[in-house]
RNA sequence: GCGCCCGUAGCUCAGCUGGAUAGAGCGUUGGCCUCCGGAGCCAAAGGUCACAGGUUCGAGUCCUGUCGGGCGCGCCA
């Protein structure tokens, strides 16, 4: 799964057979990394440590016998021991060149990986809560697609939840009639925050409370849903504003519908860790026991079904969950109607219908669901579902990607009470501030629109991926929508000039010009080595599971790439000039910032940002 | 009370499965556009990596404990 680059998987089978020819049974693993800038040599590793014990020699004395044993590749200069490192100088061209090389997706590997994101309640607009969730999935789902998994990415509509009933109640309650003079999800929402500050009220709610209940009696039966269905269309125009793509859209109500419930209720009480007990808190209810599962539990019990009847919705999530992975099946689709990409091309957006014409196609060993760390304990149920199913390897591929809230300003958000910020809203401001800076800085700007909502929902973007998913992070408008420093149009900004310069060179005719690797300078190394750590960084992101990997490697790209530009002599000039540099460096030049510039592209594309050409 | 997560520069955060002098951004101070885009670059200042033990040739990284902060523990979803 993890390509490394040629250069140090080649550096490392020299070790291997250098300590193989020093007659060392048992090899520990080469690392091969980077020196630390300032040290002797471009890469090096600490392998003479680990053999100290084993050898009774000191590390400094094992790496010079290393170096002295190892054959060197062609490309190797200098082989030597430095401070118990040993450490390898290489020939700069090579480095450059191999750098110039474009990293093309992985192999696909068999097995598919079913993404859930999303997930919001069709019930009022989305806020930056769910932002997070949404830039997380969507950009695991572009890199492990990239890095080899052959991918699916399913968006669940609970459709049967009491937002949605509130929210349906709300409008009918008030009397309300759309005028099409804001977006429908953020009129539906304001009605929902009015019907909650009336519930606030005791006597009010209890009034109110069985007239909510039939709406959700009806939503249930799948009778209400064209009017979820405007809700939700009004979501996926944010969603995909943002760039997110679904293949498939599962409907709650199409669940119950089809029995997938009922049937997985089968399987599951087979179990000995299933059963209804006669007497006690739990009497007539069906529990799951999930002591084995959850250790420390003060009670673990959870209820599948209650003693009324009702199943919760840990039942429906297991249910879900095994459909998921092919031990249930039921669920019908047909393509949703309207102008909505898949994530995988070539193919529509399906949605579960009741009359659909199309059998699920789903079936996945793996399964990631995108949902806050709040919900471990439920996402461990889930998993205990599989377990009981008797399908160990099942569980095993389902993976919780648990991400920290995200507070407003130091404050903790409630969408019931009104406090949020929309993603509208936020984009919107964002794309203003980036029309602003382009009117200012490019007043001459072919496509100024198009580069400000490329540049104002990349910021967004960017400022949700850029930190470990199980850190809590605070949105605040100065920092997220900030396009100078760590953010995303620093990258887009670099990725422009690289496309500045390349657009010069075709027009001066110099864009074919040939390289001769035997100019190269320790400026274009440096930027080489950053180059090729490109598709080990993926593939370390995509076994992590963690965007935030990507989005550092790209500031760090970016970085080596801004200062290349910026490098000067001591007496002043510009020691990187590329379109008047001596011929044959100049080609080397002009490859590396294609390269550069592909780069960026690429990284951005799979973290979900545009690269413009022109900013 | 039990469980999970977090604690690194004034602030926001990096630091890959333990490896070479702990790195960025914002902010502060000082420089750099007769030169391919200054949304940039260079430099300075700023650290007992919460604290205390332990493992290791080597610990910000692993283990134990303490202290702070967040979250979860319902026949709600």
């Amino acid at each position: 799964m993890s390509p490394k680059s040629p250069i140090k998987a080649q550096l490392q089978q020299s070790v291997a057979q250098a300590l193989d020819a020093l007659g060392v049974s048992e090899a520990p693993e080469i690392v091969i990394q980077e020196t630390p800038s300032g040290k002797e040599g471009d890469y090096g590793t600490p392998v003479a440590f680990s053999l100290a014990r084993a050898l009774r020699k000191a590390p400094a004395q094992i790496a010079a016998d290393i170096a002295e044993k190892l054959q060197q590749p062609p490309f190797v200069r200098r082989v030597f021991a430095v401070g118990g490192y040993l450490n390898f100088e290489l020939e700069p061209g090579h480095v450059v060149h191999s750098a110039l090389e474009p990293v093309r997706p992985f192999p696909k590997q068999p097995g598919k990986v079913l993404v859930e994101h999303t997930a919001v309640n069709p019930n009022k607009e989305l806020h930056v809560g769910h932002l997070r969730n949404v830039c997380l999935g969507d950009s695991v789902a572009r890199i492990l697609d990239f890095a080899g998994r052959e991918v699916e990415v399913l968006n669940y509509i609970d459709d049967t939840g009491r937002q949605a009933a509130d929210s349906l109640f709300a409008l009918r309650h008030f009397g309300l009639q759309y005028d099409g003079s804001r977006k429908y999800d953020h009129w539906v929402g304001e009605a929902y925050v009015r019907l909650h500050k009336e519930l606030a009220d005791e006597a009010r709610k209890a009034e109110l409370e069985p007239q909510i209940a039939e709406v959700l009696h009806r939503l249930e039966e799948g009778k209400l849903r064209e009017e979820v269905d405007k809700i939700l269309r009004s979501q996926l125009q944010t969603m995909h504003r943002l760039g997110a793509r679904y293949d498939v859209l599962v409907w709650e109500s199409d669940i119950v519908h089809e029995g997938l419930l009922k049937k997985a209720l089968e399987i599951l009480e087979k179990s000995p860790y299933v059963f209804r007990p006669a007497e006690g808190k739990y009497a007539g209810a069906l529990v799951i026991d999930a002591s084995q599962i959850i250790p420390g539990l003060e009670d673990p019990y959870f209820v599948l079904v209650r003693s009324n009847g009702a199943s919760t919705y840990y039942a429906k999530d297991i249910a879900f969950q095994m459909w998921k992975m092919g031990l249930l099946q039921g669920l019908k689709f047909d393509p949703y109607p309207g102008d909505y990409p898949a994530f995988t091309p070539g193919r529509p957006m399906y949605t579960s219908t009741p009359a659909g014409s199309v059998p699920e196609h789903v079936g996945a060993t793996e399964t990631i669901n995108v949902i806050d760390a709040r919900q471990s304990h439920p996402q461990m149920i889930v998993r205990a579902g599989l377990e009981v199913a008797g399908r160990h390897d099942l569980a095993e591929g389902a993976y919780h990607l648990a991400y920290e809230t995200v507070l407003l300003e130091g404050q903790q958000m409630s969408g019931r009470k009104g406090i949020t910020v929309s993603v509208d809203e936020v984009l919107d401001e964002a794309v203003r501030r980036a029309r602003a800076v382009i009117a200012q800085k490019n007043p001459e700007h072919p496509e100024p629109e198009a580069a400000a909502e490329a540049i104002g929902v990349g910021a967004v973007r960017f400022a949700m991926i850029k930190t470990e998913a199980k850190k809590q992070i605070d949105f605040r408008y100065d920092q997220a929508l900030a396009f100078e420093g760590d953010t995303g149009p620093y990258l887009q900004y670099a990725h422009a000039r690289a496309a500045s310069i390349l657009r010069k060179a075709e027009e001066q005719g110099l864009a074919g010009e040939a390289p001769d690797f035997g100019q190269v300078t320790p400026y274009e190394l440096e930027l080489a080595k950053a180059l090729l750590r490109f598709a080990e960084t993926v593939a370390e992101a995509a076994k992590n599971k963690a965007p935030n990997l990507l989005a550092q490697y790209l500031l760090d790209l970016g970085a080596a790439w801004n200062g290349y530009y910026n490098a000067k002599t001591p007496d002043g000039k510009s020691a990187t000039a590329v379109l008047t540099a001596p011929q044959g460096l100049r080609g080397v030049r002009l490859e590396l910032v294609r390269s550069v510039k592909r780069t960026l592209a690429q990284g951005l594309g799979l973290l979900g940002l545009q690269a413009p050409e022109v900013m």
